[in-house]
DNA sequence: TTTACAAATCGTAATGATTACTAACTAGTA
DNA sequence: TACTAGTTAGTAATCATTACGATTTGTAAA
């Protein structure tokens, strides 16, 4: 997504566009960490010291409100936040707490089968792999 | 699981066999309703009225390391406990939290499929549906 | 049965992530 | 340019969970 396109979805929603959305949307949309308000806030600080964290959680409600991050909660460490919406795989692993996307043509259309089998209207979906990882397998 | 299989596999993994242990286990592992550490602490203490949260806690803890439960963590309320460890779906609505179970064909197919396509050895997993149910729609 | 000891329990204190609050500030609009 | 509602920063409060320590209990060996 392109900042103006960013730029034009807050609006239209009713969100004032500041320098500070731009930068936390900015690096949460483009992470590929799956990362939490503290990653968040750390990077963010960096650019913009006087940063709080009570903006990094808002403006995270922000993005949740407009479906463009999903919230993660995990056992024994706090929420991470994952841009990508789509139908995929999370493949985590159990040791270090590392997210690998995994996404495919054969999951998503499995996916859709499940949905129409259970008869709902999905609002979104959560697909977790639990693992231990190459490195943590040694 | 009968309460003398259950206390056999309570002393094969080191663990000691208490009246505690026995009401919160029969409980959680009978359960439907995925419930909150306050919830089997409310539960619990209708018969034994001095059973402390901390021992449900830990209770937890021990159940967690046989398998015998997944722990759900979710936005905004605290854990819930899942006694169904079979490959599932769960059909959770996103403004009463409530949740139901899905089981079925497609669901484990899906399941081998992803393990397959990933070509990883899969600790366990869970696999969420966000809807809004019946009641919460009108 | 009795004893010994490690583990479990209870009650409470500490922790830490998240939320609530408020005064100062700012984006958007007339 | 001035107004207003929304936003920010900083801090205080909350609440689920974990840590701690004194007491109690289950288990196994004497």
């Amino acid at each position: 997504m392109t900042e103006d396109q960013l730029i034009s979805i807050l609006r239209d929603s009713g969100y004032k566009v500041t320098p500070q959305r731009l930068a936390i949307c900015n690096y949460v949309l483009s992470s590929k960490e799956h990362p939490t308000v503290e990653q968040i806030h750390s990077e963010i600080l960096e650019k913009n010291p006087t940063i709080s964290l009570n903006t990094i959680y808002q403006t995270m409600d922000m993005l949740i409100d407009l479906g463009l991050v999903q919230e993660m909660r995990f056992s024994g460490s706090s929420s991470r936040f994952d841009p990508n919406t789509s139908v995929h795989a999370n493949i985590i692993c159990q040791n270090c707490s590392k997210i690998r996307d995994f996404e495919s043509e054969g999951i998503r259309e499995l996916w859709s089968r499940i949905v129409m089998e259970m008869n709902v209207e999905p609002l979104g979906q959560r697909l977790d792999v639990y693992v231990l990882c190459d490195e943590c397998r040694k």
